[in-house]
DNA sequence: TGATTTTGCCCGAATTTTCGGACAACCAGA
DNA sequence: TCTGGTTGTCCGAAAATTCGGGCAAAATCA
């Protein structure tokens, strides 16, 4: 029939119903006194800080599905916050960013927000008022991630164009379910074959019908 | 002899893609002046308000899956800003409100974020700012109205739990499949017949198996 | 290394599905 | 009432699938 397709398809998927926790904060500051003063007020928020001295420390956290935001001052003397905004906005621009500014420094703050921050706070700032801001920014980033992981979902789930043929559909079917539990089971044709509910030959049959190998399951 | 109809998805999938407008911003608030300067400065920001000057006149607007948020004072004659509140995350809890308190009025202003508001604000309230935190608040409601559209659009499609077997999700899927070209030709066995790809007296053995009777997909 | 498990494939019989043909019953319009 | 189209069911042969058994090669483990 087909060639074994080099499809790389479905991944492991964490189940849609459960809860995404996004509640890391990447603190960028390099006043060591104010960063651990502000770590333990996310600590006392139940938040989970990771603190960093500058962009060069914090720039290996930061990544494209990250489940948190970043805070970080906006005067440093290595780098500037906006020199972070653009490499997180680089990574993944649906990471929030809150920049803390000086007093008063308004025309900044607002290059800031323009720049794409999602927030910014000025510089000597009251601990619950930066943790309020912290959460809502958590809880949107925990709705983007949310998001991103259903929409993953939705697109294993419908892959049927409307003018394939019922057969066409239920192979293509067969074929996804077959896979999602090789991935399961690692690659372990017999295990795959017992959460399916069918002997181990008849999966085989259909494995060799699909072009499939259980080799290229494996973890 | 017609074609088969020319179906674009399996479903009138209102499309995953699409965006949702989501920017409207009920504004409660007595003061005339204040009200209308409010709006006006919403709409320069290409926002949507829709002013009301008490609870009573908002509260029909205010419904479950509103595409927009809440700017309520918290003094006002007639209700206060927590019956607001309490309305509308009764209406529905992840509707964003946000709370206009007098100047400086700090312990008010924490009693409204316990009590579920989404942000506050003091009352003489620049306009750059009163913005932005109601851009932040509408993206919010953005995020979590895609979420429950996905989520809906998911539960259509996923047809089986982890524990049915391979052959009963299998079945399952061709049910359903078959469901949807009955519905979709109208109860016509034959065109859905055509429409799957299959000749008429499979479909009708394969309806036999199920249960299905065209005569309950007619229009 | 040797023992054990797993893979991938083939056979063959039992079972299921496919699908053309046929037919009675029903309904709608002329 | 006649007519054309549809429904729902049955038959039967061809085709496909299921699945137990078996086997050689490969992988894994002790």
């Amino acid at each position: 029939m087909s060639q074994p397709k080099p499809r790389c398809g479905i991944q492991n998927h964490p189940s849609v119903g459960d809860v995404i926790v996004c509640q890391k904060v990447i603190i960028i500051e390099d006043d060591t006194p104010l960063r651990t003063s502000i770590a333990q007020s996310l600590e006392l928020a139940n938040l989970e800080p990771i603190p960093t001295n500058g962009f060069t420390q914090a720039r290996r956290s930061i990544r494209s599905n990250f489940a948190g935001v970043i805070l970080s001052d906006i005067q440093m003397p290595d780098h500037s916050g906006f020199d972070v905004l653009d490499f997180a906005r680089n990574k993944d621009p649906e990471l929030p960013v809150i920049l803390l500014t000086g007093h008063s420094d308004v025309p900044t703050a607002m290059k800031a927000l323009k720049s794409g921050a999602y927030e910014y706070l000025e510089k000597p700032c009251e601990p619950t008022r930066l943790v309020e801001t912290l959460k809502r920014a958590l809880d949107h980033r925990k709705l983007v991630l949310e998001n991103r992981h259903i929409r993953a979902e939705l697109e294993t789930q419908l892959p049927f164009d409307g003018s394939a043929t019922l057969h066409e559909a239920l192979e293509e079917t067969e074929r996804r379910l077959i896979e999602k539990a090789l991935i399961e089971e690692n690659g372990k044709v017999i295990e795959a074959a017992q959460s399916l509910g069918i002997p181990r030959n008849t999966l085989y049959d259909r494995m060799a019908k699909f072009g499939l190998v259980a080799k290229a399951f494996r973890r």
